[in-house]
DNA sequence: GCCGTTTTCGGCCCGACTGTTTTCAGTCG
């Protein structure tokens, strides 16, 4: 998509402007960047219709930018850009993610020891070159040495469903502290980013008793965080925070504050940083000052204890985490507080989920067998589940052929029998996962797939395919009236696997005609993005979140689908897993 | 480089920490 590549393009020329210590510009671009990332529309197909006009019309977008993005569009350069990298050339994304390094020391680094890059850093560090030059020292040096192993040991970030238990065992144990009045998660893992660099968990405590009791409540909510099982090594301990590293590979850090502020300081960790940005601003436009500490009018406090009272000061209804990515969500609060359409979307809950059509029983290599599965998705809460196995043509899988399909067709059979008759009002749905071959025909004959309840096509073989002919591949599986769902879209799988390539735009046309659903994988690949779940709600396609699960265990991962469609402003209206059974079927009718 | 029902010029988020500064720049979240 041509909105991305520009914005990763003007992000660069962002930081090798801030390199050069150029003012304000980097912060314009970044601005600009933003915007073409929240964009619901394709780039290209604006400059097409208004020309450099309504490219001007995109916030943060001004003369120069639009020349820019025009250049861009017809050239597939922008003149700028490579003569920045010509001058600079470095790797800068890469050293920025040390921690304590910024823009202007990476800078210094290249001009004194022609650092460009990962390798080049660690051999300087190395050879203790760092320490002697002027504006660092030894502790700089250390410090870059600790980053880059910590790099190397986490590749910087984490899965969230990989962290995310361990972070529940330890908030659980936090909030039956008798000292913590509230607590909450923030920062990336509050607002269910799709990987966390750590852990930030804020906690409120009760002030009621004087400010000596609050200093000792704090010290000793801090005291049990570096205590807990699991906590490797302790970074750092004060009065009202501390942080630690845990066995498992992640950072953790608490933050203690009075209940007075809870609500500002939560906003604030929560962020994104984008977000606080343009909060600030609007308190600012208001003759308010908005900090983790309040929002204050002069030195007065007049909002701090909820967010909802934080937003509401600065004139803005509550605004949930995943929706703070300075990504339109602004605009969209302003428009709902001056009561005009359609403001704010209401995003889908987990408690929304009816149930979940992409699970794999024992027939074909799970672990478990489609009644335990159903019974683990009752207790979930859900009115149904759709057991989906391989197909033959994953051998590795032990793929089913016709003959087996039909024959779970019977077991599944049974088994609603058996629950109607235990007066369960559940239902065990039939469906595959079956493969889309190479030419774009479906691995199962359409007679059988005709007698499943559903059918859920995937791309999982030849994934190197041109972008044309991958595209013809799945638009023709889109049009076999059999298949209901196209499985994780794009094939993408996090900190694995980029996406196969496709031309997206095409896709969600197919699937507009089609009908054809396409499915949000709440397993470790979350595909659909974010962005691409956005456009596909503009257009009107439907969604389906599911969690590809091969144990009941995996049944849990909804909750990050869940996350991941929220991030994408998903309503319940755009996934059709919150649909009852009766509406579901005929929706695949 | 962008933006404007207080501005077409003069602004551009806030506070804390770190390291090396002898009064503050760079970095972080």
């Amino acid at each position: 998509m041509k909105n991305l590549k520009i914005a990763k393009i003007f992000y660069d020329i962002a930081k090798y402007l801030e390199i050069d210590g150029v003012a304000f510009k980097p912060y314009a671009y970044e601005k600009a960047a933003n915007s073409l990332e929240a964009l619901e529309k394709d780039v290209g197909e604006i400059y097409n219709k208004g020309g450099l006009k309504a490219l001007m019309e995109i916030s943060g977008v001004g003369k120069n930018i639009s020349d820019h993005i025009e250049e861009y569009l017809k050239s597939g350069k922008i003149t700028i850009y490579e003569q920045l990298k010509k001058k600079l050339p470095l790797n800068i994304d890469e050293l920025v993610k040390i921690e304590g390094l910024g823009p202007r020391k990476v800078k210094i680094l290249y001009q004194k020891l022609g650092i460009k890059n990962l390798k080049d850093l660690e051999k300087a560090v190395k050879k203790h070159q760092i320490a002697p030059l002027s504006g660092f020292g030894q502790k700089t040096e250390d410090n870059i040495l600790q980053g880059i192993e910590f790099l190397k040991k986490s590749k910087g970030r984490f899965l969230l469903g990989d962290i995310m238990p361990a972070v529940k065992e330890v908030f659980e144990k936090l909030k039956n502290l008798k000292e913590v009045k509230k607590i909450s998660l923030a920062g990336s893992l509050r607002r269910k980013k799709e990987t966390i660099g750590d852990v930030d968990i804020l906690v409120a405590i009760d002030e009621s008793r004087g400010p000596a009791f609050a200093k000792a409540s704090a010290g000793a909510v801090a005291d049990f965080f570096v205590s807990l099982p699991g906590v490797e090594k302790i970074w750092g301990k004060g009065g009202t925070k501390a942080s630690v590293h845990m066995t498992d590979g992640f950072d953790m850090d608490l933050r203690v504050v009075p209940e007075k502020s809870y609500g500002a300081a939560l906003q604030y960790f929560t962020g994104s940083k984008e977000h606080n940005i343009i909060t600030r601003k609007i308190a600012i436009d208001k003759g308010l000052k908005l900090s983790e500490y309040g929002v204050f009018r002069g030195s007065k406090a007049i909002a701090g204890s909820t967010e909802e009272e934080v937003y509401k000061s600065i004139g803005l209804p509550y605004i949930e985490p995943e929706l703070r990515e300075n990504e339109g969500e602004i605009q969209a609060a302003l428009q709902q507080a001056q009561g005009n359409l359609p403001g704010l979307p209401k995003i889908i809950e987990l408690k929304d989920i009816r149930g979940d059509l992409h699970c794999h029983s024992n027939w074909d290599g799970g672990e478990n067998s489609i009644e335990v599965m159903a019974k683990s998705a009752m207790n979930l809460g859900y009115e149904y589940i759709g057991i989906s196995d391989h197909t033959k043509f994953l051998r590795i899988e032990n793929g089913l052929n016709e003959k087996q399909l039909l024959d779970q067709k019977k077991e599944i059979e049974k088994l609603n029998e058996k629950f109607k008759n235990q007066g369960l009002k559940f239902r065990v749905l039939h469906g595959c996962e079956s493969n889309i071959l190479n030419n774009g025909s479906i691995d199962i004959k359409d007679e059988v797939l005709a007698q499943l309840d559903y059918v859920i096509a995937g791309v999982h073989s030849s994934l190197k395919m041109e972008k044309k002919e991958m595209t013809a591949r799945i638009e023709k599986a889109m049009k076999n009236h059999n298949v209901d769902i196209l499985a994780h879209p794009t094939g993408r799988i996090v900190n694995q696997r980029d996406e196969y390539k496709i031309d997206f735009d095409k896709i969600l046309k197919i699937a507009k005609e089609t009908g054809t659903i396409l499915e949000i994988n709440s397993s470790s690949r979350l595909d659909l993005r974010d962005f691409y779940i956005r456009r596909a709600k503009a257009e009107g396609v439907k969604m389906i979140i599911n969690t590809d699960s091969h144990n009941k265990d995996q049944l849990n991962l909804m909750e990050y689908g869940v996350g991941q469609a929220r991030r994408g402003w998903a309503e319940p209206t755009d996934i059709i897993n919150t649909l009852a059974i009766k509406e579901l079927l005929k929706y695949f009718e």
